[in-house]
DNA sequence: CGACGTGTAAC
DNA sequence: CCTTTTACACGTCG
């Protein structure tokens, strides 16, 4: 059976929610900003408009290579405001489930749809449904988005990113091997750094080297699911349905203000990130049974340690435990010092009732 | 097999 | 001089 999938990719979300809340910025080069509060632009960029692309900043670039690039221009920074993305994001997602079979969320801005059972719908028709989604969310928003159409969520994502913004692409299942043939293997989603140089060392280019390599090959590299899943990529092959994940772990991180071993700063850090991941426990009413510190050292590399315990939904009543994780882990890397510190709580399960006195008599 | 730590990837 | 959050896979260990 052909699925027929939509991906929806909302062009550079926060830059368009910033330019619609304060029409003085529209036109200008936007860039948003999470600001790491060690110095007054230390930080990241989350994302930028096009305008703001064009001269090359783009999200990831640190914010003073940001101001560098945008020196005697009119740029505009901003922070970011997640809690205002976030109620954006929930009216749009709404929009969409209007739309759709099964909608599967996997950011703030992207949504794949399933429209294989919509009345009337067909390859032809699959395009109407996108273009009235594109409306809907130019009418309630005001934002413009980009869709691909295709028959798994991998060839959607692909041809969401074909052309943008404010693109709609179809890539029909006839389509699908045209499309990937002479595309590099970076341009795969899912294909990282990382994978690109192994396959362009065995040789690989293009997707269709890479459907077409030797598998035994392939598998002594990667191992053999990994081996697999690259082919199927490459061929535009995904059966994974379109459905919402269920939450398996909640995490937090943040920048200390300064590169450190001091245990004390370090867990004042720890206790104001719990604060945060506590709430969302509650907000998804779950429990859980691990819980985990994050380190990452002043070369940025990622260290962690961890703990499995009596499942509970109260991080407050284990942060004694998370401190003998941070206890360890500086035993283990003496001398090391952190650049930032997260914490995690994850084997997360359904909520287990608190047990009343009349339980007890059960 | 479950727990733990790391790496890769995407946003 | 470099953010944040999540998912998943793999190796290792007991």
């Amino acid at each position: 059976m052909t699925r027929i999938v939509l991906h929806v990719d909302l062009d550079s979300f926060y830059a368009s929610l910033e330019e619609i809340r304060n029409i003085e910025i529209k036109g200008k080069p936007v860039v948003i900003c999470v600001y790491s509060g060690r110095s007054p632009d230390s930080g990241a960029v989350s994302t930028s408009n096009y305008k703001a692309r064009e001269l090359g900043i783009k999200a990831g670039i640190p914010i003073s290579f940001a101001k560098r690039i945008a020196k005697d221009k009119e740029v505009v920074f901003l922070p970011v405001d997640m809690e205002h993305y976030r109620l954006a994001s929930d009216r749009i997602m709404e929009l969409l489930e209007e739309e759709a079979d099964a909608i599967e969320q996997v950011s703030i801005d992207e949504a794949y749809l399933d429209v294989t059972n919509r009345p009337f719908e067909n390859w032809i028709e699959a395009q109407k449904i996108a273009e009235k989604i594109k409306e809907k969310i130019k009418h309630h928003e005001g934002l413009t988005c980009s869709v691909g159409i295709g028959p798994n969520k991998l060839v959607a994502k692909m041809a969401s990113g074909h052309k943008k913004p404010n693109g709609l692409t179809v890539i029909t299942d006839a389509e699908v091997i045209g499309f990937f043939d002479k595309l590099p293997v970076s341009k795969i989603h899912g294909i990282g750094d990382r994978t690109t140089k192994s396959l362009n060392d065995l040789g690989i280019q293009t997707a269709s080297d890479l459907a077409n390599y030797n598998i035994d090959a392939l598998e002594r590299i990667f191992g053999k699911n990994k081996a697999k899943i690259l082919q199927e990529k490459a061929k535009g092959i995904d059966e994974s349905p379109v459905e919402q994940d269920e939450i398996q772990q909640i995490s937090r991180i943040g920048t200390l203000s300064e590169d450190t071993d001091n245990i004390e700063i370090i867990f004042e850090k720890i206790k104001e990130l719990s604060f945060d991941i506590q709430k969302k426990i509650k907000k998804k009413v779950v429990d859980f049974r691990t819980i985990s510190i994050i380190a990452i050292d002043t070369e940025l590399k990622t260290h962690s340690r961890s703990e499995t315990l009596q499942q509970t939904d109260l991080i407050d009543e284990n942060l004694i435990k998370v401190r003998n994780l941070l206890q360890k882990f500086f035993e283990e890397n003496p001398g090391k010092k952190l650049r930032r510190i997260g914490i995690k709580v994850s084997n997360l399960l359904e909520k287990k009732k608190q047990k009343t006195l009349g339980d007890f008599y059960s």
